[in-house]
DNA sequence: CGATTTTTTGAATCATATCAACGTACGTGG
DNA sequence: CCACGTACGTTGATATGATTCAAAAAATCG
């Protein structure tokens, strides 16, 4: 249990092997199966979950019911509404299985006591926001300066793994595209 | 010398006076003239800028000339090339100044023992951070999920300073819009 | 196999970009 | 302090690209 956690914590700050024992009292293991919420919009978002195993999306819905993907999640990742999360406030998300998964999670006053009690936690914390930041700033950049095309190229690229694994439909979404619109992007595409 | 910046430093995280003095051997000010570069793209970004006074912005040029804005920053905000600076790449993004402005530069081997020597500082990182995350976050949101006037509106709301003090046809390359295109949603919004 | 979801395709509509011209404000040097 | 040049914003006409709606084809699941 929680290998894949602690794979990806060691590879960020290494730990002694008591701290290790120390910080999995504070954690929670969770099954989601696939279309199970994690959390729905109006809801506080208690937790920050490690993806162990399977798929997560979190998304908003427009005035029109139209889902707007913010973000995947794959196993080794995290998923969360972080503003909710720190302040408390109802959720503007919902967050949902695309696949059966197998999270880790974490509610705020674990969170809490770890940065106070766990240095090496709160360096961990530093380095995931910093890496979450970063990749959100290169998307925010393609899409503001890209051309459409060049964006899917990169995207498919990056994260071959959501490719195969999540529908079209999602990953237009999460394009900010209509799923017509990427059908006829990769057709372009394949017919050079 | 320095207030905004210790002043912004101690409402997140608060520092005894030794820590402040500590703290202070590893800032450099800088002034910028209007028009100047804190950063050109191919550089490599050595330094974390926190703004006293003054106004810059962040763009990455296309193939076609045309700036993209990523990012602005006033008085008490940080700007930088964050991915630069922590990997040592070449960097995509240049930075000038918008006004006169007043910085004070953290650089790297500076923000590495203050991170070693200074806890407070890893917290003030973090937060910083985590800051800059939740603003990137609802910046995209409103990006996928909104109309352009709902969008504009939001921004003028959340940044008056920002709609006074710089150039509209910056604010439509930060909203990733043309001048023209800007210029039409503000006279239909005035219309109302 | 049948039912449901997903992807593709076509046609009409709508929004934004582009190009060009004009008016205005601003600051600088004479 | 004025005049000129540059930068900025607005407007109109046209072109381009994405969305929407509808329907059919393809893929997936139980």
């Amino acid at each position: 249990m929680y290998e894949l956690f602690f794979q990806n914590f060691n590879s960020k700050v290494e730990l002694t092997p008591e701290e290790e024992a120390q910080i999995k009292n504070y954690l929670t293991p969770k099954k989601l199966k696939k279309k199970q919420y994690l959390l729905q919009e109006g809801d506080v978002c208690k937790t920050i979950a490690f993806i162990e195993k399977g798929a997560l999306k979190a998304y908003s819905v427009d005035d029109n019911g139209n889902e707007h993907i913010i973000q995947f999640g794959l196993e080794g990742w995290t998923i969360s509404d972080l503003y909710s999360f720190l302040t408390g406030e109802p959720s503007t998300y919902n967050i949902d299985a695309i696949e059966d998964s197998e999270l880790v999670l974490i509610n705020k006053s674990a969170h809490e006591e770890l940065l106070l009690k766990v240095p090496k936690y709160e360096t961990y914390t530093r380095l995931n926001i910093t890496g979450a930041y970063l990749a959100m700033q290169k998307r925010l950049t393609s899409i503001i300066g890209s051309p459409v095309e060049e964006r899917y190229a990169n995207f498919t690229a990056l994260y071959p793994n959501i490719v195969q694994r999540v529908p079209q439909h999602m990953i237009a979404s999460y394009m900010g595209l209509s799923p017509e619109t990427l059908s006829r992007i990769r057709r372009r595409i394949s017919s050079k």
